[in-house]
RNA sequence: CGGGGCGUGGCGCAGCAUGGUUUAGCGCGCUUGCCUUGGGAGCAAGAGGUCGCUGGUUCAAAUCCAGUCGCCCCGACCA
């Protein structure tokens, strides 16, 4: 391709809309353009980089023997009764509503649609296991998009799901996926790593994701070095010490609190530090009112919580349900007295002499301790942080933050059992498909790749996935010498497979390097007329601070190891 | 949905508190010519704006008032 022929619309100064690093090189660079909230235009260049990004995946897939097929993107109404989820999921669904009165939907996902269509089409356990994929537009209305294609309402995603005759058929398609998975990422050149999930809005037993490693990432993973133990925040497990207290039952005095209604105002009124604090949390629930009890210092994991007592619906109660629960306004709610199921987490068995709201305004009691309340349980129910202990070994877990990339779920038998799906074993016995579905964020992976590599001058790009490969830049667009042999470079890399760009534009060299470093092109080869004159080019590396000096009659075989050792690396 | 902010040539912004000397200005980009060619050069000449929209106040509105639309940020939410 040449430069000047290319529709690269680069820009100088920084876009208002961008703050991510990731979202301003895709702007800056010419990769996309914002059309509307969270919906963005591929330009060549970064359409180029999605393609690549797509190829491998593709390739990866096939492999593990799934099959490509293409499903539509507007989904009807019935589908999603059926499996519960028109109801369930939300307003990230975009409904509408067609001529003849039909509601429909935007496909968020495709569960629906590829069930609907394997139980028509399969009958017999000699037709599976079956795993179909996709690389489709999704479209998940978000409350706010933002960072770009990030968390883009418009996206690409590649959704893959498989059917087998039972658990142990869907064990091994879903490590297949788990190993394809790995694959793609290594070959996107991405540090990378993979984290137990919770299932959401897809359901299932259980899921990993795969997570880009960032610190501009939106999400938090919590591991451990010692075992490898890793799992995103909304799911982490923490370990416990089994410390015997001493006092159970404490002697415990009301004492007046006016005014004191959080967690630092009580401990400093008290003279306390905020982890001799039990907070009372009250929730609404669709199996009623509960209280849930924490150490002052922490926070409640709402996810946790509702796979616990396995909730639809999980809120903080209003006011009107605390005074009228706890007899109080709220920031006095205690566990002494109350009613209400009272779910503990599991500091709570270790804390002795704490102090407790104490259901009356301007009340606080200390001196308490765990028998001086009837609790339903003690569970692990706090947000896991950064020094907290190993649930597996004796290690200590520290966070660091990641961009999901990828999703893999188990999905068991939620849809074949919702959408009827069976199929008949050697038996002739009827039984339900049992399914794994698995995502990747096609849109995604390019901005991951960007937040991941790029300096103060632009993107460093992975070769795999980089929209070109080689940039050769005539220093002096008027030296005929030097265009001459440019494009002659450039062709005949072009003939040996290399995916080259030829940058003929009559701009100043600044401009062209400028162009180049925020593309992020892996390998540039330089021509200068005083180094071309001696018989000389130089080829630098995008992630390299200096350039090499070479013959240029070796130049096309030494570009062609620097992309070789590039991509095996 | 709550809180904050912004809408002025393609992009980034100034002007607005105190309406009128502003013919709405600056930087980048764009066009043409000259010049220049190892890091977004220089000189010269140009093109390009219903100041988001609607209504109001006024002799006079980018500027004041009301409404409205759009966008961005923080939060709740979330594959």
């Amino acid at each position: 391709m040449l430069f000047s022929k290319m529709f690269i619309p680069t820009m100088k100064e920084d876009p208002k809309e961008a703050e991510v690093i990731s979202h301003r090189l895709m702007l800056r660079a010419g990769f996309i353009r914002r059309l509307a909230p969270g919906i963005y235009t591929w330009l060549p260049l970064g359409l180029k980089s999605v393609q690549k990004v797509e190829r491998i995946i593709r390739e990866e897939m096939n492999k593990k023997g799934a099959q490509e097929i293409l499903m539509p993107f507007v989904q009807p109404k019935e589908l999603w009764v059926e499996s519960r989820r028109w109801d369930k999921y939300g307003k990230e669904l975009l409904r509408f509503t067609d001529r003849n009165k039909r509601e429909l939907c935007i496909g968020p996902t495709h569960e629906e649609v590829v069930t609907d269509l394997v139980r028509k089409e399969v009958r017999s356990y000699k037709d599976l296991p079956l795993t179909l994929y996709q690389i489709q537009t999704k479209f998940r209305d978000e409350i706010r998009p933002r960072f770009g294609v990030m968390r883009a309402r418009e996206f690409s995603m590649k959704d893959a799901y498989s059917f087998d005759v039972d658990e142990k058929g869907a064990e091994k398609s879903y490590m297949d996926m788990y190993d394809a998975y790995g694959k793609i990422f290594d070959r996107c050149g991405f540090k990378f790593m993979v984290v137990e999930a919770d299932t959401g809005q897809i359901g299932g037993s259980f899921s990993h994701e795969f997570m880009v490693l960032a610190d501009t990432g939106e999400d938090i993973i919590i591991s451990c070095e010692s075992c490898g133990y890793a799992a995103n925040l909304e799911r982490a497990e923490v370990g416990f010490a089994s410390k015997p207290v001493q006092r159970k039952k404490g002697e415990f005095n009301k004492v007046e609190t006016p005014g004191q209604t959080k967690v630092g105002e009580v401990a400093s009124f008290l003279g306390v530090s905020p982890d001799k604090l039990l907070k009372t949390i009250i929730y609404n629930t669709d199996k009623g009112v509960i209280g849930v009890l924490i150490k002052g210092d922490r926070e409640i994991n709402e996810t946790k919580l509702k796979n616990l007592l396995c909730l639809d619906y999980l809120e903080l109660a209003d006011e009107g349900t605390i005074e009228r629960v706890t007899g109080s306004p709220p920031g006095f709610s205690g566990p002494i007295g109350l009613s209400i199921p009272l779910y503990a987490d599991r500091d709570v068995e270790l804390m002795e002499d704490f102090v407790v709201g104490g259901n009356e305004k301007d009340i606080h009691i200390t001196g308490v301790n765990k028998d001086d309340f009837n609790v339903s349980g003690f569970y692990d129910l706090k947000i896991a942080r950064n020094g907290d202990k190993c649930p597996n070994c004796s290690g200590t877990l520290s966070s660091t933050r990641g961009i999901e990339v990828g999703h893999i779920f188990k999905l068991g038998l939620k849809y074949s059992e919702a959408m009827h799906a069976v199929f008949l074993d050697s038996d002739g016995k009827e039984r339900f498909m049992v399914m794994g579905c698995y995502g990747i964020g096609v849109t995604r992976i390019v901005a991951a790749a960007i937040e991941q590599g790029h300096d103060e001058n632009g993107m460093i790009l992975p070769l795999a996935i980089s929209p070109f490969e080689v940039d050769v830049l005539p220093v002096n667009s008027s030296h005929r010498e030097s265009m001459e042999f440019g494009e002659q470079l450039y062709k005949e890399l072009l003939e040996k497979g290399v995916d080259a760009i030829f940058d003929d534009r009559d701009e100043r060299p600044g401009v062209k390097f400028k162009d180049c470093d925020l593309i992020g092109i892996p390998i540039r080869v330089t021509i200068g007329e005083k180094n071309l004159k001696e018989g000389y080019i130089e080829i630098k590396l995008r992630h390299e601070k200096t350039s090499q000096r070479m013959k240029k009659g070796e130049a096309i075989e030494r570009v062609i190891e620097c992309v070789k050792r590039t991509t095996h690396q």
